[in-house]
DNA sequence: CGAGTATTTGACGAAGCTCAATACCTGTGG
DNA sequence: CCACAGGTATTGAGCTTCGTCAAATACTCG
Protein backbone atom coordinates (compact mmCIF):
# COMPACT_ATOMS: atom_id res chain seq x y z
CA UNK A 1 0.00 0.00 0.00
CA UNK A 2 1.46 3.30 -1.15
CA UNK A 3 2.14 5.82 2.44
CA UNK A 4 1.22 9.27 2.02
CA UNK A 5 5.28 9.33 2.34
CA UNK A 6 5.41 8.98 -1.38
CA UNK A 7 3.60 11.75 -2.19
CA UNK A 8 6.24 13.94 0.18
CA UNK A 9 9.09 12.71 -1.77
CA UNK A 10 7.28 13.49 -5.17
CA UNK A 11 7.10 17.01 -3.60
CA UNK A 12 10.15 16.94 -2.36
CA UNK A 13 11.91 15.99 -5.41
CA UNK A 14 10.24 18.13 -7.04
CA UNK A 15 11.01 21.39 -5.05
CA UNK A 16 14.44 20.74 -3.84
CA UNK A 17 14.99 21.71 -8.03
CA UNK A 18 14.69 25.02 -6.82
CA UNK A 19 16.34 25.11 -3.43
CA UNK A 20 17.74 22.87 -0.92
CA UNK A 21 15.38 21.79 2.09
CA UNK A 22 15.72 21.77 5.64
CA UNK A 23 15.06 18.83 8.05
CA UNK A 24 12.22 21.38 9.55
CA UNK A 25 10.79 22.08 6.00
CA UNK A 26 10.67 19.05 4.86
CA UNK A 27 8.77 17.89 7.87
CA UNK A 28 5.96 21.35 8.11
CA UNK A 29 5.45 20.00 3.96
CA UNK A 30 4.68 15.91 4.92
CA UNK A 31 2.62 17.59 7.80
CA UNK A 32 0.73 19.30 5.75
CA UNK A 33 0.12 16.71 3.01
CA UNK A 34 -3.18 14.32 3.26
CA UNK A 35 -4.00 10.99 2.46
CA UNK A 36 -3.91 9.70 -0.97
CA UNK A 37 -6.91 9.83 -3.85
CA UNK A 38 -7.83 8.29 -6.66
CA UNK A 39 -9.10 10.17 -9.58
CA UNK A 40 -10.25 8.03 -12.81
CA UNK A 41 -8.90 8.73 -16.18
CA UNK A 42 -11.40 11.45 -17.53
CA UNK A 43 -12.95 12.96 -14.41
CA UNK A 44 -11.85 16.58 -12.90
CA UNK A 45 -10.05 16.95 -10.23
CA UNK A 46 -10.36 20.78 -10.15
CA UNK A 47 -12.99 22.65 -11.78
CA UNK A 48 -13.12 25.96 -13.58
CA UNK A 49 -15.30 28.85 -11.26
CA UNK A 50 -14.64 27.07 -7.67
CA UNK A 51 -12.44 28.51 -5.27
CA UNK A 52 -10.46 25.68 -3.57
CA UNK A 53 -9.55 25.78 -0.29
CA UNK A 54 -6.10 23.28 -1.38
CA UNK A 55 -4.52 22.25 -4.09
CA UNK A 56 -3.70 19.34 -5.21
CA UNK A 57 -0.29 17.84 -5.82
CA UNK A 58 -0.13 14.85 -8.82
CA UNK A 59 1.77 11.88 -7.40
CA UNK A 60 1.07 9.52 -10.24
CA UNK A 61 -0.15 9.47 -13.42
CA UNK A 62 -0.97 12.26 -16.52
CA UNK A 63 -3.31 15.42 -16.07
CA UNK A 64 -4.08 18.47 -18.05
CA UNK A 65 -5.60 21.79 -17.83
CA UNK A 66 -7.51 23.22 -20.01
CA UNK A 67 -10.53 25.55 -21.28
CA UNK A 68 -13.38 24.63 -23.35
CA UNK A 69 -14.85 26.94 -25.98
CA UNK A 70 -18.83 27.32 -26.01
CA UNK A 71 -19.12 24.92 -28.91
CA UNK A 72 -17.24 22.23 -26.81
CA UNK A 73 -14.15 22.50 -28.70
CA UNK A 74 -11.16 21.72 -25.76
CA UNK A 75 -7.92 23.81 -25.29
CA UNK A 76 -5.47 21.93 -23.12
CA UNK A 77 -2.87 24.69 -22.14
CA UNK A 78 -0.15 22.32 -19.61
CA UNK A 79 0.12 19.06 -18.97
CA UNK A 80 0.98 17.30 -15.60
CA UNK A 81 3.34 14.70 -14.37
CA UNK A 82 4.23 12.90 -10.97
CA UNK A 83 5.44 15.52 -8.77
CA UNK A 84 3.93 18.59 -10.58
CA UNK A 85 1.38 21.36 -8.38
CA UNK A 86 -1.54 21.38 -10.68
CA UNK A 87 -2.89 24.26 -9.31
CA UNK A 88 -0.80 25.92 -6.89
CA UNK A 89 -1.85 28.97 -7.79
CA UNK A 90 -5.48 29.24 -6.19
CA UNK A 91 -3.82 29.75 -3.31
CA UNK A 92 -3.39 32.79 -3.88
CA UNK A 93 -5.67 33.54 -7.04
CA UNK A 94 -9.70 32.48 -6.97
CA UNK A 95 -11.73 31.30 -8.46
CA UNK A 96 -10.11 28.86 -10.90
CA UNK A 97 -10.42 30.21 -14.35
CA UNK A 98 -9.82 26.35 -16.14
CA UNK A 99 -10.34 23.11 -15.13
CA UNK A 100 -7.94 20.21 -14.47
CA UNK A 101 -8.58 16.72 -15.61
CA UNK A 102 -7.13 13.52 -15.14
CA UNK A 103 -5.85 11.89 -18.49
CA UNK A 104 -4.98 9.24 -17.45
CA UNK A 105 -5.53 7.34 -13.72
CA UNK A 106 -3.87 9.74 -11.46
CA UNK A 107 -3.05 9.12 -7.81
CA UNK A 108 -3.29 12.79 -5.79
CA UNK A 109 -3.01 14.71 -2.22
CA UNK A 110 -3.93 17.44 -1.25
CA UNK A 111 -2.16 20.51 0.89
CA UNK A 112 -4.42 22.79 2.71
CA UNK A 113 -4.26 27.00 1.58
CA UNK A 114 -4.16 27.30 5.30
CA UNK A 115 -1.39 25.17 5.74
CA UNK A 116 0.86 26.30 3.01
CA UNK A 117 -0.20 30.11 4.38
CA UNK A 118 1.12 28.82 7.75
CA UNK A 119 4.40 27.28 5.99
CA UNK A 120 5.11 30.03 3.92
CA UNK A 121 5.09 32.57 6.93
CA UNK A 122 7.10 29.74 9.21
CA UNK A 123 9.03 29.05 6.31
CA UNK A 124 9.82 32.38 4.17
CA UNK A 125 12.33 30.22 1.93
CA UNK A 126 10.04 27.97 1.58
CA UNK A 127 7.51 30.06 0.43
CA UNK A 128 9.94 31.55 -1.67
CA UNK A 129 10.71 28.18 -3.20
CA UNK A 130 6.61 27.76 -3.81
CA UNK A 131 6.13 31.16 -5.85
CA UNK A 132 9.64 30.00 -7.99
CA UNK A 133 6.99 26.95 -8.65
CA UNK A 134 4.40 28.73 -9.78
CA UNK A 135 6.76 31.14 -12.21
CA UNK A 136 8.36 28.11 -13.96
CA UNK A 137 4.76 26.79 -14.37
CA UNK A 138 3.85 30.43 -15.89
CA UNK A 139 6.99 29.89 -18.22
CA UNK A 140 5.94 26.55 -19.26
CA UNK A 141 2.46 28.05 -20.33
CA UNK A 142 4.11 30.99 -22.20
CA UNK A 143 5.98 28.47 -24.03
CA UNK A 144 3.06 26.29 -25.13
CA UNK A 145 1.66 29.45 -26.09
CA UNK A 146 4.68 30.12 -28.29
CA UNK A 147 4.89 26.66 -29.73
CA UNK A 148 0.71 27.02 -30.12
CA UNK A 149 0.69 30.48 -31.88
CA UNK A 150 3.82 29.76 -34.13
CA UNK A 151 4.81 26.05 -35.25
CA UNK A 152 2.95 23.99 -37.58
CA UNK A 153 1.94 20.41 -36.82
CA UNK A 154 5.45 18.44 -37.35
CA UNK A 155 7.09 21.02 -35.27
CA UNK A 156 5.31 21.37 -32.76
CA UNK A 157 4.84 17.47 -31.92
CA UNK A 158 8.41 17.21 -32.43
CA UNK A 159 8.19 19.76 -29.27
CA UNK A 160 6.25 18.47 -27.00
CA UNK A 161 8.02 15.12 -27.09
CA UNK A 162 11.21 16.96 -26.51
CA UNK A 163 9.53 18.66 -23.39
CA UNK A 164 7.75 15.40 -21.91
CA UNK A 165 10.53 13.07 -22.51
CA UNK A 166 13.01 15.72 -20.36
CA UNK A 167 9.86 16.15 -17.83
CA UNK A 168 9.98 12.14 -17.59
CA UNK A 169 13.39 11.91 -17.24
CA UNK A 170 13.58 14.36 -14.35
CA UNK A 171 11.36 12.41 -12.17
CA UNK A 172 12.57 8.80 -13.37
CA UNK A 173 10.36 8.16 -15.60
CA UNK A 174 11.96 7.02 -18.84
CA UNK A 175 13.33 4.11 -19.76
CA UNK A 176 16.54 4.96 -22.03
CA UNK A 177 14.71 7.03 -24.89
CA UNK A 178 11.34 5.81 -24.43
CA UNK A 179 8.52 6.21 -22.01
CA UNK A 180 4.96 5.89 -20.99
CA UNK A 181 2.50 8.47 -22.53
CA UNK A 182 -1.12 7.85 -21.80
CA UNK A 183 -2.57 10.64 -24.77
CA UNK A 184 -4.61 9.59 -27.02
CA UNK A 185 -4.11 11.26 -30.74
CA UNK A 186 -7.70 12.96 -29.63
CA UNK A 187 -6.11 14.33 -26.26
CA UNK A 188 -2.86 15.48 -28.40
CA UNK A 189 -4.74 16.96 -30.88
CA UNK A 190 -6.29 19.36 -28.07
CA UNK A 191 -2.92 19.91 -26.73
CA UNK A 192 -1.78 20.94 -30.76
CA UNK A 193 -4.81 22.82 -31.49
CA UNK A 194 -5.19 20.34 -34.08
CA UNK A 195 -8.39 17.92 -35.16
CA UNK A 196 -8.07 14.35 -34.06
CA UNK A 197 -7.45 13.77 -38.33
CA UNK A 198 -5.04 15.81 -38.95
CA UNK A 199 -2.90 14.79 -35.53
CA UNK A 200 -2.73 11.35 -36.80
CA UNK A 201 -1.06 12.70 -40.28
CA UNK A 202 0.92 15.10 -38.45
CA UNK A 203 2.25 11.74 -36.47
CA UNK A 204 2.48 10.06 -39.55
CA UNK A 205 5.08 12.65 -40.53
CA UNK A 206 7.03 12.14 -37.94
CA UNK A 207 7.25 8.45 -37.96
CA UNK A 208 7.79 8.29 -41.44
CA UNK A 209 11.15 10.81 -40.52
CA UNK A 210 11.89 8.09 -38.80
CA UNK A 211 12.20 10.98 -35.35
CA UNK A 212 10.04 9.13 -33.41
CA UNK A 213 7.93 5.96 -32.62
CA UNK A 214 4.60 5.82 -30.99
CA UNK A 215 2.97 2.97 -29.96
CA UNK A 216 -0.73 3.17 -27.86
CA UNK A 217 1.31 4.23 -24.64
CA UNK A 218 4.57 3.99 -25.47
CA UNK A 219 6.50 6.93 -27.00
CA UNK A 220 10.05 6.35 -28.37
CA UNK A 221 12.51 8.92 -29.71
CA UNK A 222 14.57 7.58 -32.23
CA UNK A 223 16.37 10.23 -33.06
CA UNK A 224 16.90 12.88 -30.50
CA UNK A 225 19.20 15.54 -32.50
CA UNK A 226 16.89 15.54 -35.53
CA UNK A 227 14.08 15.86 -33.22
CA UNK A 228 15.38 18.80 -31.47
CA UNK A 229 16.52 20.36 -34.41
CA UNK A 230 13.26 20.15 -35.86
CA UNK A 231 11.29 21.36 -32.85
CA UNK A 232 13.83 24.37 -32.97
CA UNK A 233 14.03 23.06 -28.74
CA UNK A 234 15.71 24.77 -26.09
CA UNK A 235 14.94 23.43 -22.75
CA UNK A 236 16.02 26.64 -20.59
CA UNK A 237 12.25 27.32 -20.25
CA UNK A 238 11.77 24.19 -18.14
CA UNK A 239 14.28 25.18 -15.16
CA UNK A 240 16.17 21.67 -14.72
CA UNK A 241 19.45 21.78 -12.88
CA UNK A 242 21.15 19.68 -14.85
CA UNK A 243 20.95 19.42 -18.81
CA UNK A 244 18.69 16.42 -18.59
CA UNK A 245 18.66 15.36 -22.34
CA UNK A 246 21.11 13.32 -24.32
CA UNK A 247 22.56 15.99 -25.95
CA UNK A 248 20.66 18.98 -25.24
CA UNK A 249 22.03 22.50 -25.23
CA UNK A 250 20.77 25.08 -22.90
CA UNK A 251 21.48 28.77 -23.46
CA UNK A 252 22.55 31.20 -21.42
CA UNK A 253 25.56 31.03 -18.99
CA UNK A 254 24.15 29.46 -15.80
CA UNK A 255 21.17 28.58 -14.82
CA UNK A 256 21.24 30.71 -12.06
CA UNK A 257 17.13 30.35 -10.13
CA UNK A 258 16.79 32.78 -7.64
CA UNK A 259 20.10 33.79 -7.51
CA UNK A 260 18.81 37.16 -4.87
CA UNK A 261 18.56 33.88 -2.23
CA UNK A 262 21.91 33.09 -2.30
CA UNK B 1 8.71 66.79 -15.56
CA UNK B 2 7.45 63.86 -14.24
CA UNK B 3 9.33 63.01 -11.19
CA UNK B 4 9.40 59.38 -9.78
CA UNK B 5 6.60 60.05 -8.21
CA UNK B 6 4.73 59.19 -11.14
CA UNK B 7 6.04 55.54 -11.36
CA UNK B 8 5.28 54.95 -7.78
CA UNK B 9 1.31 56.35 -8.05
CA UNK B 10 1.18 53.59 -11.31
CA UNK B 11 2.83 50.99 -9.03
CA UNK B 12 0.66 51.46 -6.00
CA UNK B 13 -2.33 51.70 -7.97
CA UNK B 14 -1.93 48.22 -10.08
CA UNK B 15 -0.98 46.34 -6.45
CA UNK B 16 -3.84 47.52 -4.32
CA UNK B 17 -5.91 46.35 -6.59
CA UNK B 18 -4.49 42.79 -4.78
CA UNK B 19 -4.94 44.20 -1.20
CA UNK B 20 -4.70 47.31 0.57
CA UNK B 21 -1.14 49.08 1.07
CA UNK B 22 0.45 50.56 4.22
CA UNK B 23 1.79 53.47 4.37
CA UNK B 24 5.20 51.49 5.50
CA UNK B 25 4.57 49.30 2.43
CA UNK B 26 4.29 51.91 0.26
CA UNK B 27 6.77 54.10 1.06
CA UNK B 28 9.01 51.08 0.94
CA UNK B 29 8.25 50.39 -2.55
CA UNK B 30 9.15 53.84 -3.17
CA UNK B 31 12.04 54.33 -2.19
CA UNK B 32 13.27 51.28 -3.96
CA UNK B 33 11.95 52.78 -7.46
CA UNK B 34 14.88 53.81 -9.65
CA UNK B 35 14.37 57.23 -12.04
CA UNK B 36 12.48 56.96 -14.97
CA UNK B 37 13.85 56.37 -18.62
CA UNK B 38 12.46 56.34 -21.59
CA UNK B 39 12.62 53.07 -24.25
CA UNK B 40 11.89 54.03 -28.05
CA UNK B 41 9.28 52.12 -30.15
CA UNK B 42 10.90 48.89 -31.34
CA UNK B 43 13.88 48.66 -28.91
CA UNK B 44 13.72 45.56 -26.46
CA UNK B 45 13.83 46.52 -22.75
CA UNK B 46 14.79 43.34 -21.53
CA UNK B 47 16.60 40.52 -23.31
CA UNK B 48 15.93 36.82 -23.93
CA UNK B 49 18.93 34.92 -22.54
CA UNK B 50 20.08 37.80 -19.67
CA UNK B 51 19.59 37.58 -15.96
CA UNK B 52 18.10 40.92 -14.23
CA UNK B 53 19.28 42.59 -11.80
CA UNK B 54 16.30 45.01 -11.54
CA UNK B 55 12.15 43.94 -12.50
CA UNK B 56 11.18 47.03 -14.91
CA UNK B 57 7.73 48.59 -14.27
CA UNK B 58 5.94 49.95 -17.32
CA UNK B 59 4.62 53.62 -16.57
CA UNK B 60 3.45 54.97 -20.06
CA UNK B 61 3.36 52.73 -23.41
CA UNK B 62 2.90 49.93 -24.65
CA UNK B 63 4.88 47.07 -24.55
CA UNK B 64 5.12 42.70 -25.21
CA UNK B 65 6.51 40.30 -24.19
CA UNK B 66 7.55 37.72 -27.31
CA UNK B 67 9.37 34.84 -28.45
CA UNK B 68 10.27 34.19 -32.42
CA UNK B 69 11.55 31.31 -34.52
CA UNK B 70 14.88 31.10 -36.08
CA UNK B 71 13.15 32.24 -39.04
CA UNK B 72 12.29 35.13 -37.59
CA UNK B 73 8.96 34.63 -37.21
CA UNK B 74 8.00 36.37 -33.74
CA UNK B 75 4.88 35.57 -31.42
CA UNK B 76 3.94 38.05 -28.70
CA UNK B 77 2.59 36.23 -25.58
CA UNK B 78 1.47 39.56 -23.62
CA UNK B 79 1.05 42.70 -23.95
CA UNK B 80 2.01 45.36 -21.27
CA UNK B 81 0.43 48.77 -20.39
CA UNK B 82 0.90 51.52 -17.70
CA UNK B 83 1.07 50.00 -14.58
CA UNK B 84 2.00 46.42 -15.23
CA UNK B 85 5.46 45.09 -14.20
CA UNK B 86 6.98 43.50 -17.39
CA UNK B 87 9.15 40.82 -15.90
CA UNK B 88 8.55 40.44 -11.95
CA UNK B 89 9.12 36.74 -12.36
CA UNK B 90 12.87 37.21 -13.11
CA UNK B 91 13.41 38.40 -9.30
CA UNK B 92 13.26 34.47 -8.73
CA UNK B 93 13.64 33.19 -12.20
CA UNK B 94 16.84 33.36 -14.13
CA UNK B 95 18.01 33.59 -17.23
CA UNK B 96 15.06 35.01 -19.64
CA UNK B 97 13.66 32.66 -21.46
CA UNK B 98 11.81 35.73 -23.71
CA UNK B 99 12.50 39.21 -24.36
CA UNK B 100 10.03 42.34 -23.91
CA UNK B 101 9.79 45.18 -25.99
CA UNK B 102 8.37 48.38 -26.62
CA UNK B 103 6.00 48.53 -29.16
CA UNK B 104 4.99 52.45 -28.67
CA UNK B 105 7.78 54.75 -27.12
CA UNK B 106 7.77 53.79 -23.19
CA UNK B 107 8.75 55.56 -19.99
CA UNK B 108 9.69 52.70 -17.58
CA UNK B 109 11.59 52.54 -14.22
CA UNK B 110 13.45 49.70 -12.05
CA UNK B 111 13.17 47.91 -9.41
CA UNK B 112 16.50 46.58 -8.18
CA UNK B 113 15.95 42.58 -7.02
CA UNK B 114 17.98 43.44 -4.15
CA UNK B 115 15.07 45.50 -3.08
CA UNK B 116 12.56 43.47 -4.16
CA UNK B 117 14.36 40.52 -1.35
CA UNK B 118 14.34 43.12 1.14
CA UNK B 119 10.57 44.30 0.66
CA UNK B 120 9.39 41.02 0.76
CA UNK B 121 11.25 39.67 3.88
CA UNK B 122 10.31 42.64 6.05
CA UNK B 123 6.65 42.63 4.69
CA UNK B 124 5.41 40.00 4.14
CA UNK B 125 1.88 40.79 2.94
CA UNK B 126 3.31 43.15 0.05
CA UNK B 127 5.36 39.90 -0.66
CA UNK B 128 2.26 37.73 -1.29
CA UNK B 129 0.92 40.75 -3.42
CA UNK B 130 3.99 40.78 -5.79
CA UNK B 131 3.66 36.78 -5.68
CA UNK B 132 -0.06 37.89 -6.88
CA UNK B 133 0.70 39.68 -9.71
CA UNK B 134 3.04 37.26 -11.13
CA UNK B 135 -0.04 34.99 -10.65
CA UNK B 136 -2.33 37.07 -12.76
CA UNK B 137 0.46 37.28 -14.99
CA UNK B 138 0.36 33.60 -15.37
CA UNK B 139 -2.78 33.66 -15.88
CA UNK B 140 -3.74 36.44 -18.58
CA UNK B 141 -0.74 34.10 -20.74
CA UNK B 142 -2.76 30.97 -20.33
CA UNK B 143 -6.11 32.74 -21.81
CA UNK B 144 -3.53 34.09 -24.35
CA UNK B 145 -2.43 30.77 -25.39
CA UNK B 146 -6.39 28.97 -25.08
CA UNK B 147 -6.95 32.34 -27.33
CA UNK B 148 -4.49 31.40 -29.95
CA UNK B 149 -5.17 27.76 -30.11
CA UNK B 150 -9.00 27.53 -30.40
CA UNK B 151 -10.46 31.10 -31.63
CA UNK B 152 -10.34 31.63 -35.16
CA UNK B 153 -9.57 35.01 -36.78
CA UNK B 154 -12.37 37.57 -36.31
CA UNK B 155 -13.68 35.70 -32.48
CA UNK B 156 -9.76 35.98 -31.75
CA UNK B 157 -9.30 39.99 -32.53
CA UNK B 158 -12.27 40.58 -30.79
CA UNK B 159 -11.52 39.18 -27.36
CA UNK B 160 -7.99 40.93 -27.70
CA UNK B 161 -10.29 44.16 -28.24
CA UNK B 162 -12.35 43.07 -25.29
CA UNK B 163 -9.16 42.34 -22.91
CA UNK B 164 -7.59 45.78 -24.02
CA UNK B 165 -10.25 47.72 -23.15
CA UNK B 166 -10.74 46.53 -19.38
CA UNK B 167 -7.05 46.51 -18.65
CA UNK B 168 -7.05 50.13 -20.01
CA UNK B 169 -10.29 51.24 -18.32
CA UNK B 170 -8.57 49.83 -15.01
CA UNK B 171 -5.88 52.35 -15.35
CA UNK B 172 -7.90 55.04 -16.63
CA UNK B 173 -6.56 55.17 -20.04
CA UNK B 174 -10.19 54.84 -21.76
CA UNK B 175 -12.35 57.97 -23.04
CA UNK B 176 -15.79 56.46 -23.44
CA UNK B 177 -15.28 53.22 -25.45
CA UNK B 178 -12.68 54.34 -27.11
CA UNK B 179 -8.75 53.75 -26.65
CA UNK B 180 -5.19 54.55 -27.72
CA UNK B 181 -3.97 51.35 -28.88
CA UNK B 182 -0.74 52.20 -30.88
CA UNK B 183 -0.60 48.52 -32.59
CA UNK B 184 0.22 48.32 -36.37
CA UNK B 185 -1.45 45.36 -38.46
CA UNK B 186 1.79 43.78 -38.50
CA UNK B 187 2.25 43.79 -34.26
CA UNK B 188 -1.43 42.74 -34.21
CA UNK B 189 -0.93 39.70 -36.21
CA UNK B 190 1.91 38.30 -34.11
CA UNK B 191 -0.11 38.79 -31.24
CA UNK B 192 -2.79 36.60 -33.48
CA UNK B 193 -0.58 34.07 -34.69
CA UNK B 194 -1.69 35.53 -38.33
CA UNK B 195 -0.18 36.93 -41.56
CA UNK B 196 -0.30 40.91 -41.95
CA UNK B 197 -2.36 40.45 -44.81
CA UNK B 198 -5.36 37.92 -43.35
CA UNK B 199 -4.97 40.30 -40.06
CA UNK B 200 -5.98 42.93 -42.31
CA UNK B 201 -9.13 40.93 -43.54
CA UNK B 202 -10.07 39.80 -40.39
CA UNK B 203 -9.91 43.36 -38.94
CA UNK B 204 -12.35 44.80 -42.47
CA UNK B 205 -14.50 41.62 -41.10
CA UNK B 206 -15.18 43.35 -36.99
CA UNK B 207 -15.44 46.62 -38.96
CA UNK B 208 -17.93 45.34 -41.48
CA UNK B 209 -20.21 43.77 -38.88
CA UNK B 210 -19.85 47.56 -36.96
CA UNK B 211 -18.37 46.19 -33.87
CA UNK B 212 -15.41 48.00 -33.82
CA UNK B 213 -13.59 50.83 -35.63
CA UNK B 214 -9.97 51.18 -35.65
CA UNK B 215 -8.47 53.71 -37.11
CA UNK B 216 -4.68 54.11 -36.91
CA UNK B 217 -3.95 54.40 -33.07
CA UNK B 218 -7.45 54.68 -31.95
CA UNK B 219 -9.94 51.72 -31.20
CA UNK B 220 -13.58 52.25 -30.85
CA UNK B 221 -15.92 49.74 -29.77
CA UNK B 222 -19.59 50.52 -31.44
CA UNK B 223 -21.32 47.49 -29.90
CA UNK B 224 -19.74 45.77 -26.93
CA UNK B 225 -22.83 43.56 -26.58
CA UNK B 226 -22.35 41.73 -29.47
CA UNK B 227 -18.45 41.82 -29.40
CA UNK B 228 -18.63 40.04 -25.70
CA UNK B 229 -20.67 37.49 -27.54
CA UNK B 230 -17.99 37.33 -30.45
CA UNK B 231 -15.13 36.98 -27.98
CA UNK B 232 -17.08 34.72 -25.72
CA UNK B 233 -15.46 37.35 -23.58
CA UNK B 234 -15.09 36.19 -19.93
CA UNK B 235 -12.82 38.79 -17.80
CA UNK B 236 -12.42 36.49 -14.78
CA UNK B 237 -8.86 35.86 -16.00
CA UNK B 238 -8.22 39.93 -15.67
CA UNK B 239 -8.92 39.84 -11.56
CA UNK B 240 -10.27 43.39 -11.63
CA UNK B 241 -12.28 43.87 -8.29
CA UNK B 242 -14.95 45.77 -10.00
CA UNK B 243 -16.45 44.40 -13.26
CA UNK B 244 -15.15 47.23 -15.34
CA UNK B 245 -16.89 46.91 -18.48
CA UNK B 246 -20.50 48.15 -19.58
CA UNK B 247 -21.87 44.84 -19.42
CA UNK B 248 -19.53 42.12 -18.56
CA UNK B 249 -20.74 39.58 -16.85
CA UNK B 250 -18.06 38.01 -14.37
CA UNK B 251 -18.76 34.41 -13.27
CA UNK B 252 -17.54 33.28 -9.83
CA UNK B 253 -19.80 34.33 -6.66
CA UNK B 254 -17.09 36.79 -5.45
CA UNK B 255 -13.94 37.85 -6.72
CA UNK B 256 -11.67 36.52 -3.79
CA UNK B 257 -7.94 36.99 -4.23
CA UNK B 258 -5.90 36.22 -1.52
CA UNK B 259 -8.87 35.21 0.94
CA UNK B 260 -6.04 32.66 2.62
CA UNK B 261 -5.00 35.86 3.27
CA UNK B 262 -7.83 37.62 5.26
C1' DC C 1 7.27 66.62 -53.48
C1' DG C 2 9.61 62.20 -52.13
C1' DA C 3 10.92 58.44 -49.05
C1' DG C 4 9.43 55.33 -45.96
C1' DT C 5 5.97 52.98 -43.65
C1' DA C 6 1.26 51.14 -43.08
C1' DT C 7 -2.87 49.55 -45.22
C1' DT C 8 -5.42 47.31 -48.69
C1' DT C 9 -6.48 44.25 -52.69
C1' DG C 10 -6.04 40.17 -55.85
C1' DA C 11 -4.57 35.60 -57.04
C1' DC C 12 -2.94 31.32 -55.87
C1' DG C 13 -1.06 27.71 -52.79
C1' DA C 14 -0.56 25.30 -48.21
C1' DA C 15 -2.12 23.79 -43.76
C1' DG C 16 -5.63 22.13 -41.56
C1' DC C 17 -10.93 20.98 -40.86
C1' DT C 18 -15.17 18.17 -41.61
C1' DC C 19 -17.59 14.33 -43.10
C1' DA C 20 -17.67 9.68 -43.94
C1' DA C 21 -16.00 5.27 -44.14
C1' DT C 22 -12.81 1.64 -42.86
C1' DA C 23 -9.62 -0.84 -40.06
C1' DC C 24 -7.87 -2.08 -35.64
C1' DC C 25 -7.69 -3.11 -30.86
C1' DT C 26 -9.34 -4.60 -26.33
C1' DG C 27 -12.33 -6.18 -23.14
C1' DT C 28 -16.89 -8.72 -22.22
C1' DG C 29 -20.27 -12.25 -22.26
C1' DG C 30 -21.72 -16.51 -24.26
C1' DC D 1 -12.96 -19.94 -28.36
C1' DC D 2 -15.88 -16.56 -30.79
C1' DA D 3 -18.93 -12.61 -31.50
C1' DC D 4 -19.83 -8.23 -30.33
C1' DA D 5 -19.45 -3.41 -28.52
C1' DG D 6 -16.97 0.64 -27.94
C1' DG D 7 -13.18 3.13 -28.36
C1' DT D 8 -9.03 4.40 -31.16
C1' DA D 9 -6.40 4.85 -35.41
C1' DT D 10 -6.31 5.54 -40.31
C1' DT D 11 -7.67 6.94 -45.03
C1' DG D 12 -9.96 9.67 -48.75
C1' DA D 13 -12.41 13.71 -50.61
C1' DG D 14 -13.87 18.27 -50.66
C1' DC D 15 -13.86 22.63 -48.25
C1' DT D 16 -12.23 26.63 -45.13
C1' DT D 17 -8.87 29.37 -43.10
C1' DC D 18 -4.98 31.32 -43.61
C1' DG D 19 -0.15 32.14 -45.87
C1' DT D 20 2.72 34.03 -49.64
C1' DC D 21 3.72 36.88 -53.37
C1' DA D 22 3.02 40.93 -55.73
C1' DA D 23 1.17 45.21 -56.52
C1' DA D 24 -1.41 49.31 -55.55
C1' DT D 25 -2.95 52.79 -52.42
C1' DA D 26 -2.75 55.89 -48.49
C1' DC D 27 -0.65 58.17 -44.82
C1' DT D 28 3.36 60.71 -42.34
C1' DC D 29 7.14 63.29 -41.96
C1' DG D 30 10.79 65.95 -43.59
Amino acid sequence: MPTQSTAVQALIRKLSNYGELSTEETRALADAVSAQEQIEAGKDMVLEGSSPTHSVLLIEGLAGRYNMTEQGQTQITSLFVAGDFVDLQSFLMKPMDHSIRAISLCRVANIPHTALNRISEQFPRLGRILWLHTLVDGGMARRWCFAVGSMLGPQHLAHLVCEMYLRLKQVGLVDGLSFHLPLTQARLGECLALSVVHTNRVMQSLRSQSLIRWDRDRVTILDWERLVELAEFDGTYLRMPDNAGPHVAFRGETLSYGSTMA
